[in-house]
DNA sequence: TTGTAAGCGTTATCAC
DNA sequence: GTGATAACGCTTACAA
């Protein structure tokens, strides 16, 4: 970012013209302010010879557009989060927009650093990807940002005022239970996420209201967990003590169903012969357990692509849509089927 | 990026004191110029009271330093690049430095054109962590960036002028065959990466020396590959057609050992009881496929903590590091295991 | 259609 | 220790 690279001032000299002319070529601004072919011809070539390359930075201090846009994930190398940012890239490369990533490790404190950062660093843009808390840590921050012109669009419910891409976590739940059920299974354990966090409280609750709605009880079935693979092993000798034993197992995501399949095979039991197991997400990893995962499919990819898709219309000008969301639907795959002694009712 | 945001001209006003004593505390070089404790708290107390927050493009317009780099990867969404990447981004936000991505998809084109537009944007540092072509096509983008001071590094062999984190693919991919020959394998096939990829052809070579020196012939058993799961699974026809049957298949990546897996699987063969499977990286799936998957290990999140710590060296005005690398090392999980009917020899 | 000139918010070079 | 003032490279009214 030093030596001699050119500026639009030596191409004005070179070409003969003006910096404004120059820039106008230059910044694609020539569909609104007309030039003459001519000139222009002979600035883009002026350009050319002279290796030209435009500096961001002057561009973003004068314009106000840095053309970047920053992505907070709980952990940039948890396949859910970069499957998100993939899709993000993808339209934003195409737009000519940089993605930043902040993995804030669903720690409150790094959310509101990085949003405190956020306020000096120049982004067009904020994607709030991390997964709501139920008490939000950094209204303060997005409220500024917002105010300073910052474009903030969020994924999955949050206490924040912004547009969000809704993601059915609840309704993903419930249908899962409800295939559960349907299965022949009556005591089917949960594994929770961590407690604050919207996306796990809706995936419960999803859960909770297929249980009610068969006119089952969800008491005891409940079990702590933090989305991490060693809870879902955790859970194991828990599950394999209860009477009477559980015969299926939802897990809040696909990480702690993965833990969960490990720690049963290791306890000896066979899934899905002797207990069920399903997830929520369908990560890659999901199809390639054994037996794969029966889980619900969120389109993460696509998320990704139609949050950023609109950042960039709020960006052009047009007001936040009003229902962005993603449909989840059950994939099933081989972890889950009827219990063994399935006496239904 | 626009509204009444303070500056440090209302600093200054507020505290009554000109803009470079203002600047001066607020940039942090203090330290090298002495300040006033009175005139410093006043600015202190002034800039909490506007709620300053510094103008990073302003920042990088007068300095030349951005606080940012650019990582560029095959796939933020692939586990063993958003693995090195956290452990990048690990080290650069306790640095106040912000990470961006760009995936290019192992396409030359692509990567031009990334390498093309980090000549426009500010960042003070490139990491190259896509993996090295043989015939690199950047060449001469990489160039002009490193005369403009841009540090650039990079992971695995490069055919590039840069300082480079070096993998030790041929030596891990030795010890894995020399492994599977210990084990009584002879007929051991290998998947081999994208033609052009240093890391694909570095393994492959490893694979190439353990069996020259145990006397064995490799003819007919590299098969193509490309990294894909895909490809992973296509081979497996292939290998249940060879004669003598193949005992055991080294693939060059992970993701092609998982393929093989459930190409295996789907036809019936078990594994390790059949044949072995081996793979190269140890993604985090690997410990959860059946059976877990024996790999050489790549301390991915290391390198990347390694690779962020060089570039803020070199930014800190020292020489390149001359020998940075990161040790492979055998992870033995269950699947692979002395062939069936192991005649020695 | 093109040119002039005033910023954008900081840092940095000199003086004092 | 502190203060003017000139960059930094570009965009953008406003004129012409």
């Amino acid at each position: 970012m030093a030596k001699g690279r050119a500026t639009i001032a030596d191409i004005a000299r070179s070409a003969g013209v003006s910096l404004s002319t120059v820039s106008r070529v230059l910044s694609g601004r020539e569909s609104v302010i007309p030039i003459g072919p001519e000139t222009r011809a002979r600035v883009l070539a002026s350009a050319a010879a002279l290796n030209y390359r435009p500096n961001q930075a002057a561009r973003t201090l004068a314009s106000g557009r840095s053309q970047a846009v920053a992505v907070l994930v709980h952990d940039i190398s948890d396949p859910y989060f970069s499957e998100i940012v993939r899709g993000i890239e993808d339209v934003a490369s195409a737009n000519q927009y940089m993605v930043l990533v902040c993995s804030t490790d669903r720690d409150p404190v790094r959310e509101r650093e990085y949003l405190l950062r956020m306020g000096s660093f120049p982004t067009d843009g904020i994607i709030l990807a991390a997964g709501g808390f139920e008490e939000e840590a950094g209204l303060d921050e997005v409220r500024s940002l917002i105010e300073r012109g910052v474009v903030i669009v969020g994924v999955a419910r949050h206490g924040l005022p912004i547009p969000t891409v809704r993601i059915s976590n609840e309704e993903g739940a419930r249908e899962m239970a409800e295939h559960l059920l349907q299965l022949g299974h009556r005591r089917i354990a949960f594994i929770a996420g961590p407690p604050g966090l919207t996306t796990a409280n809706d995936r419960l609750a999803g859960y909770r209201q297929a249980l009610r709605e068969a006119g089952l009880s969800a008491d005891g079935l409940v079990l702590a967990g933090d989305f991490t693979r060693e809870a879902g092993q955790r859970v194991v000798p828990h599950l394999l003590r209860s009477t009477p034993r559980v015969t299926a197992v939802f897990a809040a995501n696909d990480k702690m169903a993965i833990g969960c399949l490990a720690g049963l095979r290791a306890a000896g039991i066979v899934v899905p012969d002797e207990v069920s197991v399903v997830g929520f997400g369908d990560v890659p990893s999901a199809q390639d357990t054994e037996p794969p995962l029966t889980t619900v499919t969120i389109p993460l990819r696509e998320i990704g692509r139609q949050v950023m898709r609109e950042v960039l219309q709020q960006l052009g000008g047009q007001p936040p849509s009003a229902a962005l969301s993603a449909p989840t639907t059950l994939t099933i795959r081989r972890s889950a089927a009827p219990p063994r002694s399935g006496k239904p009712g």
